[in-house]
DNA sequence: CGAGTGGTTGAAATCCGTCAAGAATAGTGG
DNA sequence: CCACTATTCTTGACGGATTTCAACCACTCG
């Protein structure tokens, strides 16, 4: 049952550690929370899922390992979100700690569910962290789906400095490594060490330490690869405008696939 | 309140349309069918998300356009997916059909979500299908962090015959254009058309027409790119062995981060 | 039959991954 | 506290892959 309880992870208590209102507060009586070192596995893919994790402090990647031996990060945890919990019995993915000095809680899935099951509130808030989950990873698809490198760390850095410090503050800490950057961007880790130097020397951002950077320029950064795009002529790549209003109204032909 | 009523839709009925067993079946009774024609706007990014979608033939694309002008597909929605169950109050993203003939199912999401709180069977349901989107996501995630482009179409093409016809059949029909791919892959259109020709060159497609290929060698698909990757030395990109039992049951340094 | 969409193929420039070496940082032990 | 070492990070050079621009076919629809 608890067969996969983190026997591993240790600084187990039961102290609620944070007092920030979150979607599973309700089992926080319950929570263990762990301590975990820099490169730790807390969760191992094919085990029974049997808990839902959210992290407190530091980073987690959750990843799968290719067959040709490249790692892929598929989902980037930083404190607040959870992972953990799947459709299924087992986890589907390895979750790693990024950070030292990551602590995540564990909440008993049994309980979680049940508690759902009686409590349409709680019920709601399950399927919010579902949503969330949901929303980083669309997030990942949008920079994953950018052309060039640099385009690609600019996202990354300002889905970073939103995630991390939410509205203010031109000042970031990248989390992880530039190997991990790389396996979540899906590149080489040299080009991401180029494109953030690319992005100094551009004056886009500032590199003050290997893993803080300023940013100067957060319009470059999220738009355009320095492109100029005044060319708003609606390729054919951008239906922006689909069939006007030919059949907007009209009865469209019954599919003929019928 | 039906603000996004499909105006432009047409051919609505209230006939369940499918006998197959599916998540929402309990809102059939109110469920709006719709047909649409090929390139037809089904909902709109920052419209109330009034409605959840379930595809019953054909396909669609869940896409955003980029301030470039370039569009990107991040999701796509073949039978028996849902689409427009969404955390906030409006769409996230406009979702516009693929393929002629493309038919789906409009449930009321405030009865679904009313439904949810009374009755926690269906509450489950609704989890499901963010589940289900989960599990997409993810899937589309690893197809964009593969290396090539013909592993990336290769990929694709494995997921669509496994999604369209589970298990059997090496027949597959491709239902959106070349462009559409391109957009779902995050590659040029000239680029896919290449790659298929290439897999067919190396033998492992056979292009039976346009959008109807069969599948010869469904293991080089899936996996490698004819690159001999024998070489199963644990690089650093691989960490599959994170650090074996050192700190295993050992306890962790408590973070130096608290 | 002509127009338009969708699809394929070619050639050139660019971008990126790989290999390789060097620099900086952090962690360890004395 | 310092030196030592392993890891992480940066930069260079080269070859291959992809994008772009372009032209050319196939098919469908009116």
């Amino acid at each position: 049952m608890n067969a996969i309880a983190p026997s591993h992870l240790s600084a187990r208590s039961r102290h609620p550690s944070s007092s920030i209102p979150h979607p599973l507060q309700r089992l926080d009586a319950v929570a263990i929370i762990s301590s975990c070192g820099p490169r730790q596995e807390l969760c191992r893919e094919g085990q029974p899922a049997s808990t839902i994790y959210r992290v407190i402090a530091g980073a987690a990647l959750r990843s799968v390992i290719r067959p040709d031996g490249r790692r892929q990060v598929v989902d980037l945890l930083f404190p607040g979100d959870f992972f953990g919990l799947t459709a299924g019995a087992d986890y589907d993915n390895t979750v790693e700690s990024a950070a030292r000095g990551t602590i995540v809680a564990g909440y008993p899935r049994k309980r979680a569910e049940a508690q759902a099951d009686s409590d349409p509130k709680f019920a709601r808030e399950l399927r919010q962290i579902a949503f969330d989950e949901l929303s980083r990873l669309q997030a990942q698809l949008l920079i994953l789906g950018r052309v060039t490198v640099p385009e690609k760390v600019g996202s990354f850095i300002v889905a970073v400095a939103h995630r991390l410090s939410p509205g203010c503050g031109d000042r970031v800490t990248l989390p992880i490594s530039r190997y991990d950057i790389a396996d979540y961007l899906a590149v080489s880790a040299e080009t991401v060490s180029r494109s953030l130097s690319e992005l100094q020397r551009r004056g886009v951002i500032r590199l003050t330490g290997t893993r803080v950077l300023q940013i100067l320029d957060r319009e470059a950064l999220e738009e355009h690869d320095h492109h100029d795009w005044l060319s708003s002529l609606p390729s054919r790549r951008a239906p922006s405008q689909l069939p006007p209003a030919s059949c907007a109204s009209t009865p469209s032909r019954t599919a003929s696939a019928n």
